[in-house]
DNA sequence: TGTACATCAGTGAACGCGCGTTCACTGATGTAC
DNA sequence: TGTACATCAGTGAACGCGCGTTCACTGATGTAC
């Protein structure tokens, strides 16, 4: 990266500043958190110039969207691999609803952009219901794994239940009101297992 | 209020300037979004100079501490005619939900500036555990009327539980890809009860 | 009842700030001959 | 292999903007005598 190279050793032209801004931008997110996340910080903390990033993206929102896409990417990872090591079927649920809190929890300001980009737009990416990897299918593939209804329209509403309470999940348990129940409870994975396990649909209490 | 009266006629004092500033805060909320909310352009709706608020809040999250406070009081006034209108104890809890998610879906702007004042403190006020009204107590209280366990941690997460699927239904509902379930099943709040009906307990499925 | 005066609740100009974006530019690179 | 030249990917200064907040001020109000 530009850090290992003395000053006047780095080259004019960047080689890849579109990854690095990329990069720039999480590393401002984790560290500053959303509200920091300017171009001009980006391109600040990427060592180059305010109108830099201008060559590589259309606008602030085109590097935005390009971060929230990486997020995504890493989301994906952590839930196949969530689904992977659960012991049972009814187990894979609540893991793979784990898995999305943990996910905001150890990256809110990114989870936060990546939720902001969805909502923006209204409408996700085309590859969230296509891609097999996508978050939004291995949940319902695992519903259908758990036996779930064959109709088409329970089989969704019953994956966008999860998903919405997931998100409700993730985006709360910040919270200090939720404190003394994690440790009452042994730690914050047991305080969301305990959650999700009122929440029927996590739990393997398929209604309807 | 100010606008019903002749320019010239407008005293000096304003006589209930701090109120007039929240409500013009939740007019602009309305009409223009979050993001426009700056206490210059809050001054500029109530037609005062931007120095003005400082005389009635200490700083711009005051304000908006005000205008948050407002909206909780709504909401709980929602959900205490939801729960009674409710037919069976099963109901109430669905209801419930709805009533908080459509609160969610008509003042889109000021539940999200409610849900930043909360997050931001990062601890409730104290009136949320100890008002009967407030949307906790209720939630909860319709919780024990089910017949939920007497565990009190076990109630605590539940209620908790309940919560966050509905604060992560209320910051979803209006995603575009939701659109087609909602034709299907007939209109918003089918969808909103299709979905509770999955999260169990929201359907009186009590788990554990 | 009238008046002096303290206090209250406004004004409007100014502060410094960081923002997104544009512009004319220039140094570096790669290609054609 | 060397050179002319088009193209690419940067620079840095500038644009106009709206922001939160502060300041010295002034008009209106209410109270004490």
């Amino acid at each position: 990266m530009r850090e290992a190279l003395a000053p006047e050793s780095r080259p004019y032209h960047h080689g890849d500043l579109s990854r690095a801004l990329v990069d720039a931008a999480r590393r401002l997110l984790e560290s500053e958190g959303p509200s920091a996340l300017s171009l001009r910080a980006v391109a600040r903390e990427a060592g180059v110039s305010p109108a830099a990033p201008y060559h590589h993206f259309k606008d602030k929102g085109e590097l935005l969207d390009a971060v929230a896409q990486q997020g995504w990417d890493i989301l994906n990872v952590a839930m196949t691999a969530a689904r992977a090591t659960a012991l049972s079927v009814q187990d894979k649920l609540t893991s793979l609803g784990v898995a999305y809190v943990q996910f905001a929890r150890e990256h809110p300001a990114l989870y936060r952009v990546m939720y902001d980009a969805s909502r923006d737009k209204a409408d996700l990416p085309a590859h969230f219901h296509a891609d097999n990897d996508s978050a939004y299918c291995q949940v319902r593939d695992t519903l259908i794994e758990a036996g779930a209804s064959d109709d088409e329209v329970e089989l969704e509403l019953a994956t966008n239940a999860a998903w919405c309470a997931a998100h409700g999940l993730a985006e709360m348990a910040a919270f200090k009101q939720f404190d003394h129940l994690k440790e009452k409870l042994g730690g914050e994975e047991a305080f969301l297992r305990g959650v999700f396990s009122h929440l029927g649909i996590f739990a393997g209490t398929a209604s309807r």
